[in-house]
DNA sequence: TTAAATTAAATTGCGCACAATTTAATTATT
DNA sequence: AATAATTAAATTGTGCGCAATTTAATTTAA
C-alpha cells in the first residue's frame, strides 16, 4: 500500500476547486464576450441588477472584493456606459454605483446566459445541487 | 412563491466556487509567505517535486496553464533560486524545468502546510471527501 | 532540398486580485 | 474649535491568467 503524500497534486483539495472555477469562467467567456463584459464585471452587474445604487463597499462585501479591485473595474464599466459612479452629497467619501439605461437593458441580453451555461455544463440537477450545497457548506464554515 | 431568478447572485453555481477558491488560496498565503512563494508557484513546485525535469508544456498540462502564465512564473522561481530552465539539446524549442538543491529542500519546509491548512479549514473528513469527489466528478465532465 | 506547415516558448496587452499606502472626508476627543 | 482617529476610495506595485501574436526550431511535403 502506497503512503499518503500530502504534497502530491492529486491529494490537494484547493487545486481542483481552483481549476474548476477557472474552467467554468472560461465557459462563460464566449457568452460574456457577446455583451462585452468580463466575468467579474458580470458579477458586479448582477449585484446592481438586484439592487441599484449600492456603494463600492457594499458591492465589495457581496463579491468579496476590495476597492483596489473594484475601483478600476467600475471605471471600466463606466467607460463602457453600463454604470455611473456618483459621490454621495451627505458623505463625499462614499461612491455610489448606478446602472445607466444601457446597463439596465443589458440584463435582458444576459438573461439567456444561465441557461446556455447549464447546457454547456450538461450536469444533472442533482450534481448541480450537490455541488452548490457542498460548496456553500464549506464557504459558511470558512467565513464563520 | 417567488419566481426563480437565474441572474441572482445567490442562484449562481460558479460564484461560490470562485469565492471558495480565492478564500482557500488566501488561507494558504501566510504559510506560503514563510517560504517565499505564491500559490501558483506552490502548484508548480508540487508538480516538480513529483517529477523533475518536465517541460513547460508538461507542467502546463498538469496545471491547466499556458506559456503566457508559466514563462514569467518560472522565471520568478528561477530568480529565487528554486528551479533552473534549460533548453533541450535535441530540440531547442523545448525548455525543461529542473529543481535546484534549494528547490528540492523547499519540500521539507512545505510538508507541514497541508496539515496546517487542514487545521485552518477545520472540516470533517467526510466534508473534505464529499467536496473533492463532487468537484472531481464535475471536472471530469467538463473536460471530456 | 527548398518551401510550407507545425510546434514550443516567449512576448504583448488587458483585466483582475490583493497587500500596502495615500488622500480626502467625516467623526470622536480633548 | 482644534486635534486625533476613523473611514471610504483611490493609488501603487506585484503576480497571475489568458487571448493573440511573434520568434525560432523542427518536421512535413512538394
Amino acid at each position: 500500500m502506497e503512503n499518503y503524500h500530502p504534497l502530491k497534486l492529486e491529494n490537494q483539495l484547493c487545486f481542483p476547486i481552483y481549476v474548476i472555477a477557472k474552467e467554468i469562467i472560461g465557459l462563460y467567456r464566449p457568452f460574456l464576450d457577446e455583451i462585452d463584459i468580463t466575468y467579474s464585471q458580470y458579477l458586479v452587474m448582477m449585484v446592481l441588477w438586484e439592487k441599484d445604487g449600492l456603494t463600492v463597499n457594499q458591492v465589495g462585501e457581496k463579491l468579496y472584493l476590495d476597492s483596489g479591485t473594484l475601483t478600476p473595474l467600475l471605471k471600466r464599466l463606466e467607460s463602457k456606459g453600463f454604470v455611473i459612479r456618483k459621490r454621495k452629497k451627505e458623505d463625499e467619501r462614499v461612491v455610489q454605483v448606478f446602472l445607466t439605461d444601457q446597463g439596465g437593458n443589458l440584463q435582458q441580453k444576459a438573461c439567456e446566459i444561465p441557461l446556455k451555461m447549464q447546457e454547456e455544463l450538461n450536469l444533472t440537477n442533482e450534481d448541480l445541487l450537490e455541488l452548490k450545497e457542498t460548496v456553500q457548506k464549506i464557504l459558511n464554515k470558512i467565513q464563520k
